[in-house]
DNA sequence: ATGAAAGCGCTAACAT
DNA sequence: ATGTTAGCGCTTTCAT
């Protein structure tokens, strides 16, 4: 039940002053007289007084809290949402820079139909100043949704064409390269790629990047196996690779989870990493730092990237104007044991 | 920037009614005429209107958002919420219920002093009708807060002594002695434990429940080491269990995930889980099952008892009153391969 | 420096 | 079945 809690005017009551008084006092406006000042605490206190958001809101169009939007198309995503360190970071990221603004992080999930309507209804209404989204196909109607609605949005990855908004992205297909080349120069010349669902735009940048990079050097066709991000799904999509070619040298995941599931085939095989197959990831999350053998990957500045995705967001917001920044992230070899 | 869209007055004069007729249709409220809420539902069509939920909620008292609060006490631990399945399991639970109702719901994640205090200062403001709570650590102040600012509140986990709110648990204690006998049963006679942080209740249970069961039986003093519910952890407490005693015949794990942890440091020194030494975790997450070999654990029906602490929420704000129901669940045992 | 008063957009009596 | 009207609790001019 709603806050049946004492108001402005019973503080004021209390202080014997007036409510504006009051207010001007709640939200730190000078001009108030020291001594009215403590008294007006001291009455929030005896009261046990909390300002009411819905009332406040209403003059003011600002909730306070900014959303963070986990958006999939698929069905269930919860399960990779909390087993994937990559949601971890961002939400690291964005944190602390809110908490220093005071806005409250509030994070939404829309792992189904039902659930992405429902949200943009809660967002339409006012339930957040704007929304910091992270879209994990590419068929996402989401954000396209939010920027409709005139919410202000950034993305983690850059929009659909059309899509008007803010966004962060790491140069994937650079990444891609990165691996390419240190695989080469390393003298593998028979590599393979353990991918993501062609639903995912950054996972396509970093497949095509890749074969890119190695067509570049004269390297023949690559044999693809597609997995779901997931260590187990690593482990089979590399043990399909295998199937289809046991001459493989050298394997590029599409991130550090699906690289630690090609390893761990690859140790059940006894073969062994890195002299006999070199294994690259992507992202560098915790999971490659713990790998055995630690893993070789792409850095992706995930934290460093939610951030600014978080900056860029709250600059809008003080604007006030419907224009939002944007801004490309380069990634870094980081060279460990796999590769 | 807030809503600076059509109002209901706007959509009133389009479709040449009262504003009380358009709220009427909005909500649907019956009593309207067939022809009049075609016409209004045109007209917000035309339109693009949206409630205002600031003002909507300034009267019903009602912000139609549940949060879900995730709440630790010790530094950054998205780290753990976002590589453990357990959060995903309550979430998964917690979702759909709340999704029915057309709730929304939004996690809200206290991760730290001026987190939580941020936390609660947006409850009390009436962010939300009412919190689920999943609290990691038994001296979080949090659930205390909440339910001292007047905010329906349902635990995952007992509320310490004072703290009158709702909750739904399992009983660990009984758990703990399932997975003793188990081992028992089979012979083991000496056990150990990877036990987690002190500062969790439910893993403290699990710990004295199984000690208990097992001095019952005339077993001796259990070796017991701390993780922090992580494979890794897992595994560097096994290690420790190790060098301390080679002897050991069978673990019992306080989650999933540490039990894998075991599980590997015990592959890496070619010791047979479950010949020479049985494995026993607890949670039955996804972990388990695709563990190698799949583990045999103690079945906590996290989405269960997640559901049933939405449902309990739900059943206090329509009933609007101060009480609130709980229920305790019990574990099964699902034996895998690993013990 | 403080108070009075006018809304913000909506729902819910109450009237008709 | 529909319209009128009185607030919900707050911020914010505008006076003083």
């Amino acid at each position: 039940m709603g806050n049946r809690g004492p108001t402005l005017e019973d503080v004021a009551r209390e202080a014997g002053v007036s409510r504006a008084t009051v207010s001007r006092v709640v939200n730190g406006v000078r001009n108030v007289a020291p001594g009215i000042q403590e008294a007006v605490r001291e009455a929030i206190a005896r009261t046990g007084y909390a300002p009411n958001q819905a009332a406040r809101s209403l003059v003011t169009r600002r909730t306070g809290a900014v959303a963070l939007v986990l958006s999939a198309t698929g069905g269930s995503f919860t399960a990779r949402l909390f087993s994937d360190p990559f949601f971890g970071r961002v939400v690291d990221g964005v944190l602390p820079v809110l908490r220093e603004r005071a806005v409250q992080p509030v994070l939404l999930v829309s792992e189904s139909e039902p659930a992405r309507l429902q949200l943009v209804d809660y967002l339409r209404r006012g339930g957040a100043d704007g929304a910091l989204v992270v879209p994990l196909d590419e068929d996402d109607p989401l954000p396209g949704m939010l920027v409709a609605a005139g919410l202000p949005t950034v993305l983690f990855g850059r929009p659909r064409p059309g899509v008007r908004c803010g966004w962060v992205d790491l140069d994937n297909a650079a990444g891609a390269r990165l691996a390419a080349e240190h695989l080469w120069a390393a003298g593998r010349r028979r590599p393979a790629v353990v991918a993501a669902p062609e639903s995912a735009p950054a996972a396509r940048e970093r497949l095509d990047g890749f074969t890119a990079a190695l067509a570049a050097r004269g390297a023949v066709a690559v044999p693809v196996e597609r997995g779901r991000y997931t260590e187990e799904s690593g482990r089979d999509a590399m043990a399909r690779l295998w199937a289809r070619d046991p001459g493989i040298d050298a394997v590029f995941a599409a991130n550090d989870l699906m690289a630690r599931g090609a390893c761990r085939f690859l140790a059940e095989r006894g073969v062994a990493v890195p002299e006999a197959v070199a294994v690259v990831g992507f992202d560098d999350s915790t999971a490659a730092r713990d790998a055995a053998p630690p893993l070789t990957t792409v850095r992706q500045p995930v934290e460093e990237m939610a951030s600014a995705m978080a900056r860029l967001l709250l600059a809008r917001l003080d604007a006030g104007t419907p224009r939002t920044g944007s801004r490309l992230f380069e990634p870094v070899l980081v060279v460990r044991e796999s590769a």
